[in-house]
DNA sequence: AGAATACGTCAGCTTTGTTGACATTCCAAG
DNA sequence: CTTGGAATGTCAACAAAGCTGACGTATTCT
């Protein structure tokens, strides 16, 4: 009941004063109505469906699923990471993890090397036939998020990461900024 | 093989590139990098994971998932709209939607009325207790977008906006602007 | 009258997540 | 050297949420 600000109470003045920020003080100003935020939300919904649309298209024809897709991505991102690891940045139990994993590994297109450091641990590579999946994924994806990011220019495109990155759990932050979260 | 431009290729350049746009032909010019669109799909992926994290919660509180959530919301939007076009606007088949609304009718959530002009088709609505989840849902959701908007300003907001509406689907897009799928 | 549409439902299958239990291997501390 | 705990793997059972296919009913359109 505290929240009930509907657009219709605002009126068309919700829109215009999206934009207003007061850069005197330093700190922006925002007033935002639930149409807008409603709308923001909307946004990311129907964004991610396209988003992950062609290589769910790619992923289907050859049996594979998303959680793969999300394996890969990762294990091409940082060569060598180890399986509590994967399971810390996907969010998912080992079980979950590891029968995607298990697929990939008989599939030949992740590899299972045996820790040199910590012999418990597992290291995770893409052989030449992963490293061409993922590929074939990441040049699906990046061709619907390059023509995104043209059409809408490059300070929509800066202004969109400042988003994202805002809306993440700080735990998610810290797998996102770190380019590589190696070994030894 | 073509599309092989690694970051390590381009060097420090890529980063600077981003920004640069030209102007003067009134088409803007993007250099990406893969390296730059990849952080872009992990932004994805990890802020889709914020997004939702909040109403999962208290979703899970009550014995619901992800599926009633957005069943709710777009009712909520266009009230007394019909199964179909629920059924596009999620993209889901009848008898997944199916088994999501009986439980909401069920539980006294949703309120399944036959169509005046059309009596074969049922036009949907929440209740009061219907009302009560959407706007515990919206609320969490949106407390992490509004915040999230407020760190990254106004014109961050209007860029995030319009990259996402450009990485849409076209028929998508058309269910994104329409405010109302409304009934006769 | 017959075809098409909207909806509901039954049955069965898949993917991807979950718990819980248990074994193995190994590191490190006592 | 023994032992506790961490890392990994695996088995079993289960749930959410998607899918296809088939069928039935009511209604509307042609």
């Amino acid at each position: 009941m505290s929240t009930k600000l509907t657009y219709s109470e605002f009126g068309e003045l919700g829109n215009a004063m999206t934009q207003s920020g007061q850069s005197t003080t330093g700190q922006t100003l925002l007033f935002l109505t639930d149409e807008q935020l409603r709308k923001g939300t909307e946004a990311m919904f129907f964004a991610y469906r396209g988003f992950t649309a062609d290589p769910d298209r790619i992923l289907s024809e050859r049996g594979y699923g998303r959680a793969h897709h999300r394996a890969v991505h990762f294990i091409h991102r940082s060569p060598g990471t180890t399986v509590n690891n994967l399971i810390a940045i996907l969010g998912v139990t080992k079980q979950s993890l590891n029968r995607v994993l298990r697929t990939l590994v008989e599939d030949g297109l992740v590899l299972n090397t045996v820790g040199k450091k910590d012999k418990r641990e597992r290291h995770l590579y893409l052989t030449e036939t992963g490293t061409t999946l993922e590929r074939a994924l990441s040049d699906a994806q990046r061709d619907r998020m390059r023509a995104a990011y043209r059409a809408a220019g490059p300070s929509a495109v800066a202004g969109f990461r400042q988003v994202l990155e805002a809306m993440m759990d700080q735990e998610m932050r810290r797998h996102y900024d770190t380019l590589k979260d190696r070994i030894e």
